[in-house]
DNA sequence: TTGCTTTTCTGAACACCGTTCATTTTATTT
DNA sequence: AAATAAAATGAACGGTGTTCAGAAAAGCAA
């Protein structure tokens, strides 16, 4: 039976169309602006049909968020074999993070601010698994970092949720338009200087007794 | 004229219950899932009543958001007044800053990380004034560590966005639902503990040479 | 108190939203 | 070619923010 096969397939592509098209809008102008009928004109099909591959609006945007962390994570891992210092690959880890937020601003939103799809979806184990080998990879580096003397006499995970705390602060603060009570020239270099700052401390802490 | 005092008086008084009750619904069901149609049931007006006080929905939200701010303020000088060494203030400041958040959650929301109505009143000044005036703050608290030896031969304003960017991070990680990763227990303990260990680390900075 | 004006409020209407479902169209199998 | 199965439609439902003509209430002058 080719036509299983094929209608398999022809599914699979119809559901691809619906994720580009909706994408594409969200990216645009959001998600809660962005309507059903809206995605349905683009793919020139009538909005009764999306529902006929997406049980709701939020299933299109769970789908986004599987692709969005997929591509965060190859960011990530990109910035860990990048670099061979431990340290140096922390920086770098943190770099590619803010690189991802601020060059995929709605899909960083969607994984990481947005409330609407994690009440529907509380239940959704698959939500929260992307989000913690993310964290996995975080704090893999920082264990390195400590076997290489750094952070000495704190706690791994502690460390790592510092760390993840000040990265989306920057994120988000700038995202969501935070960073406008500063000029406009000197905003993204605030941001840096921000991160350097907070990475030159991170890099002489030594514990005191 | 005694008449247009009172009907002064009454328009205010009728502003403020439109403000109660929008205040009390939003920070029970959030803006989006609140309806202006919700309010005017809550108040026993029609809904087109509302628009003779308030120009759209998101205006009441501005309203709000006046007020969310001045009780912040009242909670970050209470963190200065109550502390007489510059660094125990700047401990302080962050834990009111958090302890506001944890507290009002959807007021938090509302100032520091939603944008549908930033979009719209992207030209009122008065929005980011009071932003402003709280960062202000900030920066003099930190000014002061500085004159005492802290954070030596770094940047005042550099500080002040990593500091701020950490409090806000560790807030929005949590009200967004994003340490849901973590085990519920030790949830609260780990932004405790990860807030201490920032401090932990500022308080030992060095400049190396 | 009566009539007139101004202010306040209503409720229907408009154009949109997410979602459902009987019906029609299209594709496949017999 | 007829019968069956699958896919797509579009009208309908109950909701949204917002507007506005007209009704109701309040204030004022005679």
């Amino acid at each position: 039976m080719g036509v299983i096969d094929r209608k398999e397939r022809e599914k699979v592509e119809m559901k691809r169309q619906i994720l580009v098209a909706a994408r594409s809008l969200f990216l645009e102008q959001g998600f809660e602006k962005t309507s059903v009928r809206n995605i349905a004109e683009v793919i020139e099909y009538s909005a009764g049909t999306i529902y006929l591959y997406f049980k709701d609006k939020n299933e299109i945007l769970f789908a986004l968020h599987v692709e969005a962390f997929s591509v965060l994570m190859q960011a990530m891992q990109a910035g860990v074999m990048g670099e061979t210092d431990p340290f140096e690959r922390l920086i770098s880890l943190g770099k590619q993070y803010l690189k991802y937020a601020f060059e995929n601003p709605e899909l960083y939103d969607l994984m990481f601010v947005m409330t609407a799809p994690m009440e529907t979806l509380e239940c959704r184990e698959e939500i929260w698994c992307d989000g913690e080998r993310a964290f996995e990879t975080l704090k893999f580096v920082v264990g390195d970092c400590m076997k290489a003397g750094y952070f000495e006499g704190a706690d791994n995970e502690t460390i790592s949720v510092m760390v993840w705390s000040l990265v989306h602060g920057l994120a988000t603060l700038h995202l969501r338009r935070r960073t406008m009570i500063f000029a406009e020239e000197k905003r993204i270099q605030l941001l840096e200087d921000a991160y350097e700052q907070f990475i030159e401390i991170l890099k002489t802490y030594k514990k005191q007794q």
